[in-house]
DNA sequence: AATCACAATGCAAACGATTGCCCTGTTTTC
DNA sequence: GAAAACAGGGCAATCGTTTGCATTGTGATT
């Protein structure tokens, strides 16, 4: 029961045809006869044929498959990004290659490596949090190995990517607290290297000024996102004199430590102080202090995005790959207020 | 700059030796000159030769991919259980195809065909939480490629899988309840068609017979893990006269929104009615009224451990492959006690 | 009857790498 | 000094499929 899958090879022998005849058979050639294809066509039934995809790849040059490099698949996030991957490759009859990063520099490089002697037909990146160096991904082209950015992107002019307008998202965020009648709003931002922290820190800065409120650097902190460097934030911003009474976080993530870091403290969320936050986590319903708004940034839809863009360089072929326009989408966000129970 | 990659050919021609010498230059091999493998070999380093994986795929009959079929990536089990299958995998040199089924038997068997047809090596597979029927997994038998289930296995003898020893836990954690005085302990649990549930049902009845406790079948409820029907169990189960003290729910998914549900009732949790249940997710850490307990199930070592036997299978080669030893492995469950806040 | 058109099929190259076998010199051996 | 041994390298097949270019045979046209 072990014997080779049938070949065309096989087929032509039992039908005493040339191995030629049987492919065109195969694929309704219309100058083979009709009495041909129909035999053809039976035997491969019968011998429930099916090309060799590792043949047809190495001879188109194509894997049919694209290479997906994130920072992990435990944050939410991530693993709703994955489903849109999926199904535009699905649609494409493509296959997902995955590979995490877990925000280590070095894995991300061989990652790229592996992806690369995969051969992958092309390749939708969210970068490592503290990669600032993007040589291993633009050594890709020289493979032909389209790259698409998306959530966290480079900050290059010369790369496709697809991202969360943070300043949309944070126009909002602010202008909400403000709204609620907040003047001293804090912020825990992420690491200064990610793109999004910086455009954060723009637009926090931008709103507070136009609502003419006096911006305190000391309410800002930051977190490399561990739990640790969070409560850290937490600490120093509750000790300040006059702490604030609202505080913005990178993400939902951060937000959940720094509301279990300021209950620790008998401080009362959403009374003495309020949080607000990115990302709108499905288990934030479950929380009995989850952060009073977050900004959903739509992470299915970027990575639909990202992959759809991806396909479209991939069809694109020769033609205008010597002058590319560099596509860099903005989604944007929305804030959305939890329920308070 | 849209050169062709290197290949063996262009460094022959240059070099003015044949594509074979080439090759075993490279490789090595010991009748070829020293002066002429130098050459090859600095050559090769200057063009950045490597070899086409697909060519390489294609001879070896072999795509140094495996495939990984699970329900889904949101869940935390299963994106723990992916970093044991990559990292495995990497270490193998292999990369990793991931398709969700989203529980969807229709789209499983949609990925095992696209995983077939991609000819990867091995598939590691997760069912969906209807399938029953494993035709669509055993017909790989034809294309050689093994297959090895964990976590939600099928429940045939004829196949490898590693799962969670669901007796061991649910020893655990019912007995963990009647030490704590419980009587009337209730339980969630899933569809009938896993095997998981059935194996629950039958510890859960043997453990309350061996204490002596009256087995009262009223306190068993059935949810298809949707929080709609885990609504509709609590109500079920709250609805009796005498309610059941402690509640056993299949996983922490269905505990949390069965906790939602009994807040909404207004019944005070951990003191009315406690809840223990299988996963241990992080996120418990970050809720009011988590459960009182939960048995850790160690995604991450039940899918290395699956993954293991997978490239031990790849490796057996023709060996034994006509009486194969199906590997049927239990991963011990421990009940972990969350802390009170 | 010679030419043409066309339908139906086969030949062979190509994709890139590997490898068994063969060929050519040079060196060793007796 | 002739045969054997060996070093160094080339030829060609192979994996499965596709496809441009023959090559047949047949019937139609002039």
């Amino acid at each position: 029961m072990d014997n080779k899958l049938p070949t065309l090879k096989e087929i032509a022998k039992r039908l005493k045809f040339s191995v030629s005849t049987v492919s065109r058979a195969l694929h309704d050639h219309p100058s083979i006869g009709l009495r041909t294809k129909m035999q053809v066509q039976q035997l491969a039934k019968e011998l429930n044929y099916e090309p060799n995809q590792s043949a047809l790849f190495f001879k188109q040059q194509k894997t049919h498959s694209i290479g997906v490099i994130l920072p992990n698949l435990k944050e939410d996030f991530f693993s709703q990004a994955i489903n849109g991957i999926e199904d535009i490759s699905n649609k494409h009859n493509y296959s997902v290659l995955i590979g995490q990063s877990h925000d280590n520099i070095d894995k991300e490089k061989q990652i790229v490596i592996a992806m690369k002697n995969h051969r992958v037909d092309g390749l939708i990146v969210s970068i490592s949090k503290h990669t600032q160096n993007y040589d291993h991904f633009t050594g890709l082209e020289k493979y032909n190995i389209p790259v698409v950015f998306f959530d966290r992107v480079p900050d290059l002019p010369t790369v496709h990517k697809v991202s969360s307008d943070i300043n949309n998202g944070t126009k909002q965020a602010v202008e909400f607290l403000v709204a609620k009648g907040h003047r001293r709003i804090g912020m825990i931002n992420g690491p200064e290297e990610m793109k999004s922290c910086k455009d954060r820190m723009a637009t926090y800065m931008d709103v507070l000024q136009k609502k003419r409120i006096k911006i305190d650097l000391r309410l800002i902190a930051t977190t490399d996102l561990t739990q640790e460097q969070t409560y850290e934030a937490m600490e120093k911003l509750l000790a300040l004199k006059s702490p604030p009474t609202a505080i913005l976080t990178i993400n939902d993530y951060v937000a959940l430590d720094a509301i279990q870091y300021a209950r620790k403290a008998k401080i009362r969320i959403n009374k003495d102080i309020c949080f607000v936050s990115y990302a709108n986590l499905p288990i934030t319903n479950y929380l009995e202090f989850p952060p009073l708004a977050s900004v959903e940034q739509y992470p299915y839809q970027q990575a639909k995005k990202a992959t759809e863009i991806l396909f479209d360089l991939l069809n694109e072929e020769n033609k205008e790959k010597e002058n590319p326009v560099f596509k860099n989408i903005l989604i944007a966000g929305e804030l959305v207020v939890h329920k308070n129970k």
